[in-house]
DNA sequence: CCTTAACCGAGACGGTACGTCACGTCTTAGT
DNA sequence: ACTAAGACGTGACGTACCGTCTCGGTTAAGG
């Protein structure tokens, strides 16, 4: 509608466009473990990030969509997977990342608030869902391990086991909002690998 | 201002509050299962309820708020606890519970939309730790009778395993988004009660 | 998408909406004569007027809706008719007006740019048009005193009269942007009394 | 960058920039007819046209240029001046011909849009000026054959009788948006060479 | 023939304004 | 006493064009 506002800017003069992609993968996550996911706004990243808001929207169509390439694109969801020797000892350390990933601020803001929003975002559940398969892809070696050490059945369900760990911590940090004793993941571990029943029918 | 107020407003011939509470809670519930959390707008329940958003805000005052009184005073979230005769069967059955509370729509829309949103409501954070604070209350009746049938150690803590229970289905449903084989309860209670790992260290 | 933002303001305590209308079509005007028709933005007059763009979308939906309402509201437009005892006075004493009225600022610039872009506004064009047909039937005491006097048959058509003369100031003002000679009214109204062209055939 | 670059940019095989500039001055006025003036932008023309938008301000820094060019460039506007034999029907043919230009699509929408953008647009606004100029150099070839024929006094104004008849139908069609009867060019040529009031003081 | 300048397409970007939605607050009336 | 009606300020949404800039590739002219 206007005809000549006033001959605005133009181009900063970037060098790089992954630059800038990192400042915005940053000011998202950090907003998000500010704000949760639905305090976080585009607008917000934007300004944080020097970046215009249109500018955000040409790449990420949605939040969810900017959200996801955070989270994939700061690898701050990288996990080592442990080898100590034994089954138990792997499994416990499997555990305490998970406690920590979902304890630990800042990491863990970030974590909480994604996997919760994963359950009305579809875009943050694929992602959840997908970063859940690789981890179980990785995890895989422990049980492996386990395997050919003897500790296991070959018939064990790897997925199983990591679902009731994880799924452990995950209900009580998160939903149950209860305090983890420091022997919380050694109980679960033993609980999974020797039963609680010895007696049960 | 108007030119054609026809008979407007006034209550419709109500008897009690109440019915128009149930209205409201139930123009809740729909749209929480219809839209999810987010979708759930005061404007719209106000709309579908027929009732002013001024008086919405007046008994509740966040979203959150009305959200929980809905769950409450629609008892959709009353949960039987079962007794079988032996401790798998209470177990399996309370884990078919969990799963059906996760899976079956509607219901299965607002528990998980709920439980989503409690990873940054606090409000839904509190209710749904006074949910599974009260539902381990009642389950702690299926370990009473395990111990006295002699299924159970005395020392094992209920909360662990029904952590481990529920939370297995949970991280399987919502975060590894994977179908659910009809086994899956089964196994996971086997698990739980006489672990996987006969010779682990 | 927020839960509970920061419980912001409300109403400000206004008296009425009529001393709000009144700021806003002023900065409408002002902005209007000041940027042209398509430099004015909703959301300049709602920074002027000290009031949301909402609440000017409230009630103008558009643009065109707004100046047209600005326009009537704000009574700038309002013209005596003159009386000056014969026709040749009173057309002169009209066509002086529209000379005025199309350029001695601050007015000429809004009646400009409502007038030009009443060719592509539809709202505006109405508005014009209107102004044009009360002006007219106002017009005619002119005529009807004239004729009155035995200075006028009484076939003679007022509207082609004023088309002719008013037409006449625009076309040169507004279109062909050059300076008007103080005579111009006087010529302009003795051409269309008495024709240019005694002998033409 | 791009994974796929695909054999992309360079000329289609044109001889000449001229065939180009047509297609542009096309688009621009059948955009400029369509939408009228505002609803123009550079990028729909660009799109139009098969031309990046670049290329489009490469050439004319602004719309009222582009506009400007296409008008003078696509030979719409180049109007006879007509020479029937007598000064009457001289300017009834004029008069003709400016009705035709405001009423007979789609020119009408083109020039319509382009004269009543020309209150705000300066470039728009010269060309206009412009525009008359030029048409009123060539209308003196009617009022000098008048002379000639002695139908004319040698003192009247060729400018203040186009302004009063060009004006006339403006003001009628586009202002007053009122039916222009079939005999007005007669009767407001008549009231210009005769006069309408015989016995005006 | 090869180089060089002109021109163009492609595309990213900062920026302004758009028109819309829902929020939560408030006032005025009405039952 | 409670409510309907409805206006408002506020923040954010997602979109459309603006006008600028850089990059890389094609074409035509001139040595």
């Amino acid at each position: 509608m206007k005809e000549n506002p006033q001959a605005t800017a133009g181009a900063t003069g970037r060098s790089q466009g992954a630059r800038k992609s990192r400042e915005i993968f940053d000011a998202t996550l950090d907003l998000l473990a500010d704000q949760g996911y639905d305090g976080l706004t585009v607008e917000g990243v934007a300004l944080r990030a020097g970046v215009n808001k249109t500018t955000l929207y040409r790449h990420w169509p949605t939040k969810g969509a900017l959200v996801r390439a955070a989270l994939i694109g700061a690898g701050r969801l990288e996990l080592d997977v442990p080898d100590t020797g034994s089954l138990r000892g792997d499994l416990e350390a499997l555990v305490r990342q998970v406690v920590s990933l979902l304890t630990a601020p800042p990491a863990s803001d970030v974590v909480v608030a994604a996997l919760g929003a994963a359950t009305r975002a579809p875009e943050l559940a694929d992602a959840a869902a997908d970063f859940f398969a690789d981890r179980l892809v990785r995890e895989q070696a422990v049980f492996d391990r386990a395997a050919a050490r003897g500790e296991l059945p070959a018939d064990v369900d790897p997925a199983l086991v990591m679902d009731l760990l994880a799924g452990a911590v995950w209900l009580r940090v998160v939903l149950r909002r209860r305090p983890l004793e420091p022997d919380y993941p050694a109980r679960a571990v033993a609980a999974v690998l020797h039963g609680t029943a010895p007696n049960a029918g």
